[in-house]
DNA sequence: CATGATTACGACAACGTTGTCTATGGGTGT
DNA sequence: ACACCCATAGACAACGTTGTCGTAATCATG
C-alpha cells in the first residue's frame, strides 16, 4: 500500500544500512541476543545512539508477542494514598526494564460489569503481565481471570493461598509486635489497641503482633483493650471514646492504621486529653495523614512503592522463566519504625 | 516463519472466514467504518460477539499508527490523593471508548535525567495523545518535549497559556467566594485567609475570590488576615498561630487548601478552642484529609475525577480532528461546597 | 589435511491488522 | 437499451519488528 510520504521516523533498516548490516543483527543488538561480533555490536550500538533509533513498540510485540506493557490492578483507584505509592515504585521497575505502566481497575462488586469488563480489558491489553494489589489479589474472581488470560501476576501483600502465586509482603505481625514493645518500653502497661476489619488479613496479622508482644512480657491482654474498629477515622474516635470509658484507662493507644490513630487525637482531645502527655496514640501504615496529623504520628513506615517495584521486578525477571508460577516465589521487604511526636512516657 | 502450534487465540481471519466475508469487511465492522451493507454488518457483529473475538491491538496499532494508549503525566506520583482521583476519571473515558491509561512521571527536576528521560518514555510509548496535570501543564520543558514528538494533549488546570492548548479547569476564584461568602452568611465578620505557595496559580485565584468577596461586602480585607502558608499542614498550623495572636482575633479562617486547614485546626486545639463553637475553619478540594479530620472539614469539592474524564473525553473527540491544537478549546466543570462540621455562626 | 563443531551473520517469512485500489452488481436517467 | 454511478466488498501490499533456518567462515581435533 502506498502510504505517507517518509515520515522522517528511523527504523531498524535505516540502522542497518548505516552499519553496514543485516536488520537481523541489529535486531539481536537491540535485543541482547549473542551471535553478534564484539566490534559490530560496539559499531551498531553506536549509531544506533547517534541517530537516536528507538523500536517500534507495536511492530515488536506484533512479532515476539511481548507488549512491554505491565499492568497494575486496584479495586479503588480514587482517593487512596496507597495507589500512587504503589505506582511510583511500580514505574521505576518498568523504567528501568523499558516497559510500561498500565493501569486497570476492577471495579467494585457493587458496579454494573465489575470483573466482566475488567476480563476483557485484560484480554486487549496484552499485558506482559499483571501485579494484583489487595483487596484483589485475595479476590477468586480476579484471580480466575487472570489465571484464564494466561497471565504471569504477582501480588502484593496477599492474605490467603500463599502457594498460588510469587508476591511481595510485609511482615506485618512483627511489625505491630515491635510498636507495641515500643511503647512498653517507654513504660506503658496499659496498652489498648483498636483492631481493624474483621476480613481485613493485614489487621487480624497486627492484632496477632499487638497480642504477642504483651504475652512476651508476661502480660495477657484483656479483651476489653482490644477494640473494633473499621480503618477509618470515625470508627477510631468512637473506639477511643469506649477504651477512655473503662475504669482502668489505658495510657496508650495503638491503632491498626494511620487514619483510625488520627480519629483518636480527636477523641482525646474531645476529653481534654494532650497527646503525647496525657496519652501516647500510634498509628501504622505511614500515609501523609501521618506526618499532617496533629501532633504528628509515631508510626509504622509500611514500604509501599518499594513493594511494588520488587513486585513489578519479580514479573520481569520471571519473564525469561518457563512456568513462572509454578515457581512460586516470595520476597519480604522491611517496615521501618518512625519516630514523630505522638508518643511520649506516661506521666509518672 | 514457522512459529507455534496453532495458538487458540482467534483472528480476524476466523471472523472473515466464519461470516463468509472478506478480512477487510469484517475490519471496516469492527472500526465502524461505513460501506458495508446493514445485513453484513449485522452477521459480522453477532458473530464477533459470539466469538468473543478481540482485535490485536500491536497489529492494529503498526498498521494504523495509532496505539490506542492515553498517557497521563504527573511530576509526583506519589502520596498524592490527587493522582488516584485523576486516573479514576481518565480511566473511565477510557474504558469508554476502548483506550488504555498508561501512566508517565516526568521526574522533578531534582532528579537524574529529568525531562530527558520522559521525553525518552513519551517517544517508545507511543500514545495517542497525552493530558498533562498540575505542575506538568505549564513545565515549559514538558510542554516542548511532548510538542516535539507531535502528540496532542489536553492540560488540566493550567495556570498560563491559556491560547497553547485545550484544557479543563474549574472556578477557583468563584468557589473561594462563596465558601468566604458562606462564612459571612453565617454571620462572621473577620474572616482570615490562608494562602498558599506564592507561585501556585490556583491559591493566587482563591486568594481573589476570598477578597472579592469581602469586598462585594464592603470590606476591604486587611493584609495581616491574609496568612502565608505552603500548602502545608505545618504552615497551616503556624499561620493560624499568628492570626491567632492578633489583636482583633478572627472569627473564622479560610484556610487555601485541606490540609493547611488540619494544621488550623491542630493550632485551635492547642489554644483550647473548640472547632466550630469558637472558631470556624473552612478548607478547599475535599481530599480524603477533610474527611478524616476532627472536626470533619467544611470545604469546597474540586471535581478532579471529571476534569480528567473530562480531558480524556476531549483528546479522543479530537482524534478524528486535523489541527487539533489550533482549536484550542476549554471546558468548565463546576465545584460544589461540602457542608460538613467545622463551620458554625460565631458566638454571638 | 579432512572432518566436525562453533561462531557470526543474513534471507525470508510471519505476526494481525489497516490503507489503497479495483471489481462487481444493481439502480437511475435518458 | 445504453451509459453511468453509487454502494458494497474483496485483493493485496504495507506497517516494523522478531523467529526460524541456512550458510560461510573460523576453529579445534585426530
Amino acid at each position: 500500500m502506498q502510504r505517507d510520504p517518509p515520515t522522517g521516523k528511523i527504523t531498524i533498516i535505516d540502522i542497518a544500512r548505516a552499519a553496514g548490516v543485516s536488520i537481523k543483527t541489529v535486531s539481536r543488538v537491540i535485543n541482547q541476543e549473542e551471535g553478534v561480533g564484539d566490534e559490530t555490536r560496539a559499531r551498531v550500538l553506536e549509531i544506533v545512539a547517534t541517530m537516536g533509533y528507538r523500536p517500534n513498540v507495536s511492530a515488536r510485540s506484533l512479532s515476539s508477542r511481548r507488549s512491554y506493557l505491565i499492568g497494575v490492578i486496584f479495586m479503588r483507584v480514587g482517593a487512596y494514598h496507597y495507589v500512587g505509592e504503589v505506582q511510583v515504585g511500580a514505574m521505576r521497575a518498568c523504567r528501568r526494564a523499558g516497559y510500561h505502566l498500565v493501569v486497570e481497575q476492577v471495579l467494585p462488586p457493587e458496579a454494573v460489569g465489575g470483573v466482566q469488563g475488567f476480563a476483557e480489558g485484560l484480554r486487549d491489553a496484552r499485558f506482559d503481565g499483571v501485579v494484583l494489589t489487595p483487596p484483589t489479589c485475595d479476590d477468586p474472581e480476579v484471580l480466575a481471570a487472570v489465571e484464564t488470560a494466561g497471565l504471569p501476576y504477582v501480588r502484593i501483600a496477599p492474605h490467603r493461598e500463599f502457594e498460588r502465586s510469587p508476591y511481595v509482603f510485609m511482615d506485618d505481625r512483627k511489625a505491630a509486635r515491635e510498636q507495641t514493645l515500643r511503647l512498653w518500653n517507654m513504660g506503658h502497661r496499659r496498652i489498648a489497641f483498636i483492631d481493624g476489619p474483621a476480613d481485613h488479613g493485614s489487621a487480624a496479622r497486627r492484632r496477632q503482633g499487638y497480642i504477642e508482644a504483651l504475652r512476651d512480657r508476661g502480660v495477657e491482654p484483656r479483651p476489653e483493650w482490644i477494640a473494633k474498629g473499621e480503618f477509618l477515622s470515625l470508627s477510631g474516635f468512637d473506639a477511643t471514646e469506649r477504651l477512655l470509658a473503662l475504669p482502668e484507662r489505658p495510657t496508650a493507644i495503638f491503632a491498626a492504621n494511620d487514619e483510625m490513630a488520627v480519629g483518636a487525637l480527636a477523641a482525646a482531645a474531645k476529653h481534654g486529653l494532650s497527646v503525647p502527655r496525657d496519652l501516647s496514640v500510634v498509628g501504622f501504615d505511614d500515609t501523609p495523614t501521618a506526618e499532617a496529623a496533629w501532633p504528628r504520628l509515631t508510626t509504622v513506615h509500611q514500604p509501599t512503592a518499594e513493594m511494588a517495584e520488587a513486585a513489578v521486578e519479580m514479573l520481569i525477571d520471571g519473564f525469561g522463566d518457563e512456568r513462572f508460577r509454578a515457581r512460586v516465589a516470595a520476597r519480604q521487604l522491611d517496615y521501618s519504625l518512625v519516630q514523630r511526636d505522638s508518643a511520649a512516657p506516661p506521666l509518672a
